[in-house]
DNA sequence: GTCTATACAACGATAGAC
DNA sequence: GTCTATCGTTGTATAGAC
């Protein structure tokens, strides 16, 4: 016997199946509170404002998109497929979910401030990209782990862009493809100086 | 003597620097009016609605980038730097301008409607994209051109995101440098069958 | 073509009761 | 903790005059 989750949880339900496909401007508190079932009262009780809501559904998005990585990095049985199993678990964890590309990229696109929780909670998982990215690339890369880092990077965020073009189509295995390339580029040139 | 624009040509030089940079949506029209220095009976004799200037200063946008893209192809010398001009033709484009990241990509995460003019405006950049790369890509890989354009479609897409993400940095020389080895691959591969 | 003034709607947030 | 009812602001768009 499953208990109805407190409004609180309905509300960051709704809020992270309906921001990031409709858009976050575009999608007005009524519409969570419609879809939470919960009035408005109860929401600014338990958040305080829309931006604090969004900031925390950001939050606990992070914290399961870094279980699905880390669970897919574990499962992983050599350096290589450590680095590409970013790929893979995008591909899963887009698995049954409405979002159009990114949740932290949309709000970074959607959002102007600079300096508040919100841009806080986006700069979250760039910043666990970057550092991810970096010790994963170490004992492929070495000196140079940082650019195959960067790389790994700029293809991932090509591929969830792709995602909101719409094109190419099948980003996730063509920015696979990239990415295992890139690796290999690195691992051909790093035996010695040229 | 440079006469003063009209007050059309005004609203869409104000939307292009304004809406590109602060976002769409973010900017309320009289921001707009106040930069252009109109009036908002003009603004909307002229364009009618909102959407309608965005769309409006999409369409030119794509006209001058295009200009930008077709003058880089052109002084390119052989196929290889015909494909790479985009990358060149990106790092030009984006001196002296104030965007964010990508204009369409930008309008694409912030729309939601699928069918309108402004959907159309952002779609018009994605078929010169995925048209254009296809006819450069195919003296290079032949039949598998269209995997060749594909990834530098997804390359550019992650290098336009990653100006949004403030990550990697230095985002065209590293998609520069991806593109330029994912034609290397395809040319090495192109010689027959394996 | 262009202006000033204003209508109208949407939205974020709060008051006060239970 | 949660509700109903409502406030105040912002933002798009229009009316009517010049």
């Amino acid at each position: 016997m499953s208990a109805r989750p407190s409004a609180r949880d309905r509300l960051l339900d709704a809020a992270e199946s309906v921001l990031f496909s409709d858009g976050i401007r575009a999608t007005p508190v009524d519409e969570l509170l419609r879809q939470a079932d919960v009035s408005p009262a109860t929401m600014y009780a338990h958040f305080g404002s829309k931006d604090a809501l969004v900031a925390q559904a950001l939050r606990r998005r992070l914290g399961s998109w870094r279980e699905v990585w880390d669970a897919h990095v574990l499962a992983a049985s050599d350096d290589v497929s450590r680095l590409l199993a970013l790929f893979d678990a995008l591909a899963a964890y887009r698995e049954g979910r409405t979002t159009r590309w990114c949740a932290f990229l949309a709000t970074a696109a959607e959002h102007t401030a600079q300096e508040d929780e919100v841009a806080d909670a986006v700069a979250s998982d760039t910043a666990l990209l970057t550092e991810r990215l970096l010790h994963l690339a170490r004992p492929l890369a070495g000196a140079r782990a940082q650019e195959l880092a960067d790389e790994i990077l700029l293809v991932y965020n090509g591929t969830l862009a792709s995602f909101l073009r719409g094109a190419p189509t099948s980003a996730v295995a063509i920015g696979r493809r990239l990415a295992e390339s890139a690796i290999q580029t690195h691992l051909s040139g790093a035996g010695g100086r040229p």
